[in-house]
DNA sequence: TCATATAGCTGACTTTAGTCAGGTAACCAG
DNA sequence: CTGGTTACCTGACTAAAGTCAGCTATATGA
């Protein structure tokens, strides 16, 4: 397929898929509720959510957020309490009538999603619900964001302590961070950077990028969450670092890591790296590679 | 998968897709325009649009769409005109400004498509392609819908003319609808009874019963249009047809054909019909098809 | 302990969306 | 040419959505 014909192809997916469905289930969903306490009830759930999150989650200006929770709460389908921590912190949680209500939007959810299986034959719904699937995944996979943060981010560090974490669980003997120490100056310009990438404003991979002058920059602390795994992103991440690294004046990227990282292993041989000698006493490393950089592939950010 | 396995994947799907992309496009595509008026705005088009068919394409009350053109004049963007046939029936059309304005609505959807598809990887956006279009078009035959309509309806005589006029470029000499006349009185109930498939409220297909009391119901004028076919809209027309005949206390359906229509033919064989002797002396008819109904698979409608 | 920041609340708005009951002009059938 | 219909318009509403400034209570850091 030609570009235009994607792109063709993705507006009429948008127009008309978007849109009907969007439409029959806000007209479904709401019970006779405003659309806006309708998503607010469903949002907050049998497990209650903190309103902060609630926010974001649906993009609410936070006087809307407190007057529509002061009408469920007339309704007496939710109530708002503090939470133990903090008391600045509020949480909404549905009273039993709010529960019951909440069942109810989650039949119907389940009714409104049967009603458009149910015409088609046996091998049409294994068809749409695959596609479905995959459009799903793949958009999630270009709703992936990368940006540069700093290492000290609270997405920085959700994604270092799972990076952290799971390379504890994966290294014969375990991983100590300490061992492999690395400053956070050192990943913040003009020494390095750090990337996070984001869906939806929730970190779901990092890439680290340490610069030194002159020399080969190297590339740190590459972590996708199970989440987005398969999706591209860290193919996405070291392209990204490499670009960087080469709009910073790299002629060479390098890199180590542990034997037990296969898929990372498979990615880096994929992407055009080479394995090299060792370069550093890292004690986790068992393999070194390095990338040469086309300077004029790389046009500046 | 299971039921439960598709459902899960289709309420998913409903939510995130669908309330992402569509708060995307509504978003990107409004410049400041409030929702309706930009939609309108768009939905006129550069060619022009009566109001009625806006009327109901956005199913909107004729007082507020009438309002809305108004602001839209005022914004110097639309001009309304009377068409030249009937007085009563008027005509938007997009000034010079409109269209400028819908050509720039235009490029931002592009440009919106294309911000989705650019993250991926050359294979992702041809398989996020590839799947949206796989769901739109199972999600089309899912939206179409069956009911029972007088043979005189507007989308009743659409359909029928679309249908002779098919017959008459594929069959060997043509199609003559008076040779083959049948009243609208026999297709009403209880001699017989009328189907319209309709998407959107536009009639995609249709099929009619003749039921003839202590003998064998017949179907007649099964048909379907080129925008849907191959969606097992026939099918269903078919899988309908049977089990009102079967409610209405036939136990055997039969139907003629001409042999020029092979998919029909197809659709019959693999549907549980037999071809059986001629029991009329249709002269466009070179097969005749018979089909048991049971009475136990056809709860009453 | 005091200044400052954070999390949420309240009141006073504006804008958008949507509905409904009349209207008017054009058409149409007898 | 008359009475009914159709296609659209206008005025007068209501409800929902969204915005903004200023407020209170709690936390935090020097």
């Amino acid at each position: 397929m030609s570009d235009e014909q994607l792109v063709a192809t993705v507006r009429h997916f948008n127009r008309s898929v978007t849109q009907r469905v969007g439409a029959l289930d806000d007209a479904y969903l709401t019970r006779g509720r405003p659309l806006a306490q309708a998503r607010l009830l469903w949002e907050i759930g049998p497990a209650g959510a903190e309103i902060a999150a609630l926010r974001t989650r649906l993009n609410l200006d936070a006087g809307y957020l407190s007057r529509l929770l002061r009408t469920l709460e007339g309704d007496g389908l939710v109530m708002v309490g503090s939470a133990d921590g903090d008391g600045r912190v509020r949480t909404a949680r549905l009273t039993a009538a709010g529960r019951a209500e909440w069942d109810v939007l989650d039949r119907l959810s389940d009714e409104l999603a049967w009603s458009i299986l149910a015409p088609l034959s046996e091998s049409q719904r294994a068809r749409l619900a695959g596609a479905m699937a995959e459009v799903e995944r793949l958009l999630m996979a270009s709703l992936v964001e990368l940006q540069p943060c700093h290492p000290g981010d609270p997405r920085a560090r959700a994604c270092l302590r799972a990076y952290a974490r799971e390379l504890d669980r994966r290294f014969d003997g375990g991983f100590d961070p300490a061992r492999s120490g690395m400053d956070d100056e050192e990943l913040v310009p003009p020494n390095g950077l750090f990337l996070v990438a984001t869906l939806s404003a929730e970190p779901v991979g990092c890439g680290a990028l340490r610069l030194h002058p002159g020399g080969p920059a190297e590339i740190k602390r590459v972590w996708v969450s199970e989440s987005v795994r398969g999706l591209g992103v860290g193919r996405r991440i070291m392209g990204e670092l490499e670009q960087r690294a080469s709009a910073a004046g790299a002629d060479t990227v390098r890199l180590d890591t542990n034997r037990t990282l296969t898929e990372a292993i498979r990615l880096y041989r994929t992407s055009g790296y080479h394995e090299i000698p060792a370069y550093n006493d890292n004690p986790y490393a068992h393999h070194w590679f390095a990338k040469p950089l086309d300077p004029a592939a790389a046009p500046p950010l």
